[in-house]
DNA sequence: CAGCTAACTTGCACTCAATGCAAACTCGCA
DNA sequence: TGCGAGTTTGCATTGAGTGCAAGTTAGCTG
């Protein structure tokens, strides 16, 4: 008998495998970035590594980038929750900073080996880089439009955009400024740091925001 | 004799003739992707049709999607030299805005044909999307780096970060509901337009910011 | 103008990411 | 027990992108 969640059905043989043999990807792929760097590590490398076949690998990743984000939306997905479950009493401003806050606490991949690795590899591969800023776009999108939707009255579309601009744009310079002072690997791992951090950016972008 | 500008030295031969190479490889590339789409128009196509080597391509542009982007830094370019020269006596949210109305005016990018086709793309094409929003967010960072450096008393580094990422979000999210209503092709060709809807943006941005 | 150099062009061979397809395999269920 | 849906895999193929070496051309200099 396995222990399980209310709300989650029990994961058949076979999800519990696929997940396996996903982690196992992921793993293998984040040591061998690591070890070997990005340009130089193959899929097929990554799949042998996994004991999967070459073409198996795009059953769980549509490309090699993606098995750098490999929870790629759940940023985004926390945040956009904890609008929707916002305080009633709060205007949009603050809402939105505390959902960034509570994303800062919860989200589980910032602490991952792999989010280590990435890290890294954002300042040096092109390609890595690209790929984060474009997943970061677009939770920004997301976010303004779910925003919009909670605040109808306060906020137009464009308000929207310009309010979730600032706290993002904020919270990343934030955690790039963390990055150039220390360790990329130490910042992805000390989770503590980075909640305190972003809050300090939230509460530095509203006072420029209010100024 | 050619009649050329004061303080641009007379373009030699060989950079004239690498120009309209490069300029013929932009125009060719435009008309098949408009025709056939993006991923069915192969490098190669695109070459033999500007009457080059395909491997003379990668000479001229460093992969398929950056033919996309003729002068991608441009608007980066225009506004950081806009904040550069700005009138001493106003303050960074006044500068920021005026720099990006600099930039919707001068922007002949805007457009060219390819800005047109881009836009297009851009909503159905998927790497097209994530080269643009890349630039995008690059030129974001850049532009809020030249604003901290140009005030360095009034903001710090966080702070430029949330200015910009606001009036950035807010520009952006207008340009895109502008298309949302009308043909992008229009849009792109329409210089007034956008024009008028970038100073909405910002007008708006700013209200939101100040509330 | 002869001739040299550096920049540019090109073809060739190669690597690797990514996809379509069809055949084999396996879990879950009746 | 056996069927069907979901998975795995190999094979063949396409197309982007790179390194290299040989050829071509612009532009300069004596």
């Amino acid at each position: 008998m396995v222990i399980r969640e209310h709300g989650t059905p029990a994961p058949s043989l076979r999800e519990r495998k696929r997940e396996r043999t996903r982690q196992a990807l992921v793993d293998a792929a984040a040591e061998m970035f690591e070890r070997k760097g990005y340009d130089e590590t193959t899929v097929a490398e990554i799949a042998a590594a996994a004991e999967i076949g070459t073409r198996t690998f795009f059953g769980y990743f549509a490309s090699k980038e993606d098995i750098l984000f490999p929870d790629s939306d759940a940023r985004a997905r926390t945040t956009i929750e904890a609008i929707v479950n916002r305080d009633p009493a709060e205007g949009p401003v603050d809402v939105l900073v505390r959902a960034l806050e509570t994303v800062a606490e919860t989200d589980a991949d910032m602490v991952s080996p792999m989010a280590a690795v990435r890290m890294r590899l954002f300042r040096t591969v092109p390609a890595v880089r690209g790929k984060a800023l474009q997943i970061q776009m677009s939770a920004q999108q997301e976010i303004a439009r779910a925003l919009q939707a909670a605040f109808p009255d306060e906020l137009d579309r464009v308000g929207a955009a310009a309010l979730t601009g600032a706290l993002t744009g904020a919270v990343n310079s934030a955690l790039d400024a963390l990055m150039d002072d220390e360790d990329a690997a130490t910042v992805a791992l000390d989770a503590d740091r980075l909640r305190e951090r972003v809050q300090q950016a939230t509460e530095l972008a509203l006072r420029t925001w209010r100024s």
